[in-house]
DNA sequence: ATAATAGTGTCTATTAGACAGTATGTC
DNA sequence: GACATACTGTCTAATAGACACTATTAT
């Protein structure tokens, strides 16, 4: 047998699982669903499933986000921009080990979604919800009711960590940070995301001159709002730059 | 049926495909094998093969990178040290026609190493061999005997090049270069990998106080050599660091 | 001596960050 | 009025890049 003879190959099964990022209250939050049977009945997971047989793998995640959050995907392109949703490949999990049931291969996604109502329970899974990340990943920590968190299911806190490293990275070269952000946004608003993605204080006046000096990442859309309170602020929606250059960098780290 | 339970898969193989990166004669050239079979029998693709039913994914692109190239893995963990060599996971693509034989998700991994003697062609292949990158990836060129160059079989060119933009961009915030260099080298030889790989010219100068300026990215060893001609050059292996801080930057791009 | 590479010094234009000060809303 | 946020201007220290210059080898 030839080592390029796929008639006898291993099984593996093939699935996606989700990191979906959004911000909510200052705070860079994922989604996780309660997992309803076993194994870790009862624990928090990412959101993910199968990749069918005819499926692409962006195709499969555009398709666990549609059912998991509404979010439609547009593109099936990589990247993907799903209702101003950014979808991406994260990386493959394939711990021989990661399932106790079987081999189970999972090409992690990364999403960032703008601040989004609720998450639908009608789905897969039993029910849903926003968490901060670092409630995930502590699992020493409290959640928002005062309960413990139990750790994630599987390997799921590895994937979310490096969701997470991945979106705090990208933000500095690109201009990802405005999936975060409904069409149109503020500077101001603009810097509460990478305040929250990054856990910084940015000081606002330079962070107004970088943003608006870099080129194609603002463009002015020539409405104002004063949702946020004070002065009316500039409306702008994202520009076509995706690299920024310069690049917005992280304070001290 | 639960979309949880593994137990109703579709049935996926699982392959490796590796990117080998090197530098030679002042090129950024990749590791190419001859298919001896069919599909795609006679031309040049990517080394790779099936992961184990009992192997991890990075453990599958370690031993894949033993059998081509004789570089032994010593840190099963990523990213791995082999030899000197630099071993990360790259991506996976997994679109259901990449194979006309049946459905294939394969899992790309990233090597970088310094330059080899020769391809060991003990290998599954039938021959290897170095080729320029930008020999592989533009089709209409022509290989270094003159003959036509036929695109790389399955989607591997695009595999090939998205392993090249990431070693173009890695090394621009990581010590990755010195993956390339053998344990000892100097700032000349670090010079040109880095030319090799940018395809650009460098100042010499400016080159030298930027690498010896930024922490933890060489340390002397305290022994020179003239293997480059001119003046004696003190020998550096690479430090501790991983990210570079400051960067070392493209010109323009 | 000539040529090659190694390494240091210095100047300048640009930039990042600190922060004063002004503009324009809501209460 | 106080107070919030938006936005502009200016100063300074640090940096990137250009390039003059010196050092040490081989031929």
């Amino acid at each position: 047998m030839s080592p390029y003879d796929p008639s006898a190959f291993p099984p593996f099964a093939v699935t996606v699982d989700l990191v979906v990022l959004t911000v909510r209250r200052h705070a860079l939050c994922a989604l996780a669903v309660r997992r309803g049977e076993p194994p870790f009945q009862g624990r928090w997971a990412l959101p993910g499933g199968f990749v069918r047989a005819d499926e692409d793998l962006s195709g499969a995640a555009a398709r666990e986000l549609v059912e998991e959050t509404g979010l439609c995907a547009h593109d099936p392109d990589s990247p993907v921009q799903a209702n101003g949703a950014h979808l991406e490949q994260l990386a493959t999990y394939g711990d021989p080990k990661r399932d106790p049931r079987m081999r189970v291969v999972s090409v992690a996604h990364l999403a960032l979604a703008p601040d989004l109502p609720a998450p639908r329970p009608g789905g897969d899974a039993h029910s849903a919800r926003w968490a901060p990340v670092e409630a995930l990943l502590h699992q020493g920590g409290y959640g928002r009711e005062g309960e413990q968190a139990a750790p994630l299911a599987f390997d799921h806190a590895q994937i979310l960590s490096d969701g997470v490293e991945r979106a705090r990275s990208k933000i500095e070269y690109s201009s990802l940070a405005t999936a975060f952000c409904p069409p149109e946004f503020t500077v101001g608003e603009l810097r509460r995301v990478y305040e929250a993605v990054w856990a910084v204080a940015l000081d606002p006046r330079n962070f107004h001159r970088k943003v608006t000096g870099t080129p194609g990442f603002l463009v002015p859309t020539g409405g104002t709002t004063t949702r946020q309170g004070g002065r009316p602020a500039q409306l702008f929606r994202a520009g076509g730059a995706t690299l920024l250059n310069p690049p917005m960098l992280r304070p001290d780290a």
